[in-house]
DNA sequence: ATGGTAGTACAACTA
């Protein structure tokens, strides 16, 4: 049975749940996975989402930072988190639906200004994160599994609206995007959006800084859809609803989707 | 080199 799954930075769920029950009832994805809820899992407003069939949550939560959350219309079985690196963040949780799949969403640590660790230390907490996912994947083996998430690198060159600007901008590094592609590489998983997505400037994020998002459109893709190998060539029809990022005051992600025939 | 905007929560941190 194919299933619809999106992956959304929603920058505090509780002021924008207007905009994730706009998403769920215009676009119906079956499961979402949101990132930056800035909640306690038990504040998250569920009773809108329940009432238009997503009565199903795995959520990890924090008071005004990071958070995440799994919201599906179909039944998910809490598989547990990781907290990556000791930071005491809720940054992962993972959720198995019933067809066996296992879904592992992430807040990768944005990583703070400055690419050097020794000046800066949220960016070594952001390469430590990665290199332990890399070291857990790699020990795990995952399969039959879609990692989603705002990963908060953009690898490719088409991520990002310049290379060349962006390779000592946070997000866009050199080491970075080693350390990433190192993650990616151990647990198995394929980029399922660049394998449907394969030509052409793509992007998730745009600044809320600049004067307009859409004119300068200096946008890079943070936000990732992976699948290991063996249900990866299920995946399919994959878009970023670019959309999103211009609705009233909107989060500064747009969503990304993948449909999954399984 | 700097500052631009946004959320949480009410000062200052994070992104």
């Amino acid at each position: 049975m194919p299933f619809t799954l999106a992956t959304w930075n929603i920058n505090s769920v509780r002021l924008r749940a207007p905009l994730v029950e706009k998403l769920l009832r215009e676009e119906g994805p079956d499961v979402l996975c949101l990132q930056e809820c800035k909640s306690p899992v038990d504040k998250i407003p569920l009773e809108g989402f329940q009432a238009l069939g997503y009565t199903h949550m795995v959520a990890r939560g924090q008071k005004g930072y990071n958070g995440v959350a799994i919201l599906s219309k179909l039944p998910i079985r809490d598989v547990g988190d990781k907290d990556f690196a000791a930071l005491g963040h809720a940054r992962h949780v993972a959720g198995q639906l019933e067809n066996g799949v296992i879904i592992h969403n992430f807040y990768v640590p944005a990583g703070g200004d400055k690419p050097d660790r020794a000046v800066n230390e949220k960016f070594g907490q952001k390469l430590d994160y990665l290199s332990e996912m890399r070291d857990w994947f790699y020990a795990g083996r995952p399969e039959k599994s879609i990692l989603v998430g705002d990963l908060n690198i953009a690898p490719l060159d088409d991520d990002v609206w310049d290379h060349k600007k962006m390779l000592k901008v946070v997000s866009h590094t050199p080491i970075e995007v080693e350390a990433l592609g190192a993650a990616q590489d151990a647990g198995g998983f394929v980029d399922v959006t660049r394998r449907d997505v394969p030509e052409g400037k793509l992007y998730s994020w745009w600044s809320y800084r600049a004067r307009d998002w859409d004119e300068a459109d200096k946008g890079r893709r943070l936000d990732h859809v992976w699948a290991t190998p063996d249900i990866s060539n299920a995946a399919h029809s994959s878009r970023v609803l670019r959309a999103a990022r211009g609705w009233e005051q909107p989060s500064d992600h747009a969503p990304v989707f993948a449909t999954f025939d399984l």
